[in-house]
DNA sequence: CAAGCAGTTTAGAATTATTCTAATGTTAGG
DNA sequence: CCTAACATTAGAATAATTCTAAACTGCTTG
């Protein structure tokens, strides 16, 4: 890679496909691929599943050399969220959780660390769901085990 | 009734056998019948389940010109939950909810209005519950249906 | 490849829920 | 009554989150 005008550049910020493929999945999502957006969704989406908070994907962000500031990570958190590739998940009253999986699924949440860990749909079964009062519709039904650890 | 040495009295401190039960609950659970807890355990207690926030109650103890702080509100909310008269919902991040009912059960919550409505155990079956990791005990399931309306 | 605007980022102030502090008041037992 | 432990309180402090208004940047159009 020749030397660019540029100082220099985020390490992850030339690398090909893995960059075209951020850059796809935020303009499908309806979001222009700013520098801090591709910066934090990579940090976001190229692991597997993941549960973070504000504060995390800051202290990530700027631990991985990242310019970021707080607002810009809860703008991108809640962008992502109304657009669908992330979701909220409240669990504790003192911060808020988003999450990578995106897919009906259900948590373990270890008291002890605050960390959860992702149930999937298929290992509960969920049967005879009341009606709902009104015969409003469900937008989501959240299960969460709470464990001792 | 004759005049007592005291300038006066809260409206509610002499009904026999209603401040009599209120009184029983709190020692029961180990607590002592202040004014301020015998208040806030009267709205809480004498009418059906409840869910409360801090706000919410401390706003009601207001209307029913009980004096009270709110500082005292946070106090007594948590006190009665350490002592099992009360229990704590997540569901939303701004906030606590305390439910007066203490029994397993699960919730509606109406994302409109931020209200919650008990679910009796007996309406959900919950099968296949996944083994915890590292075989830790399960604390508490919670299942939450969030509803439009 | 300008030019320009909408959309984005940012620092810092503001807001909100909740907790803390330290002083004052109350309860319950002897 | 006296007292010690417990509870209440106002106000300050804290922590998470949101807001503001100015600076910046991605993208479309000419
Ligand atoms: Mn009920
Ligand atoms: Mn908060
Ligand atoms: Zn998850
Ligand atoms: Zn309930």
């Amino acid at each position: 890679m020749a030397p660019s005008s540029k100082k220099h550049r985020q390490q992850l910020t030339r690398s090909g496909s893995r960059q075209d493929r951020l850059t796809a999945y935020l303009r499908e999502a309806g979001l222009r691929p700013t520098r801090q957006r591709m910066a934090l969704a990579a940090l976001l989406f190229d692991q597997g599943d993941r549960h973070v908070t504000a504060e995390s994907l800051y202290s990530e962000a700027l631990e991985s050399g990242v310019k970021v500031s707080l607002a810009t990570v809860y703008n991108a958190l809640h962008t992502f969220t109304s657009k669908g590739i992330l979701r909220e998940i409240s669990i504790d009253s003192s911060r808020s959780y988003f999450d990578t999986n995106v897919e009906e699924h259900h948590h373990f949440y270890f008291e002890k660390s605050g960390t959860l860990e992702d149930i999937d749909q298929s290992q509960i079964r969920l049967t005879r769901l009341p009606k709902t009062p009104g015969g409003l519709k469900i937008s989501r039904v959240d299960v969460v085990i709470r464990v001792d650890g």
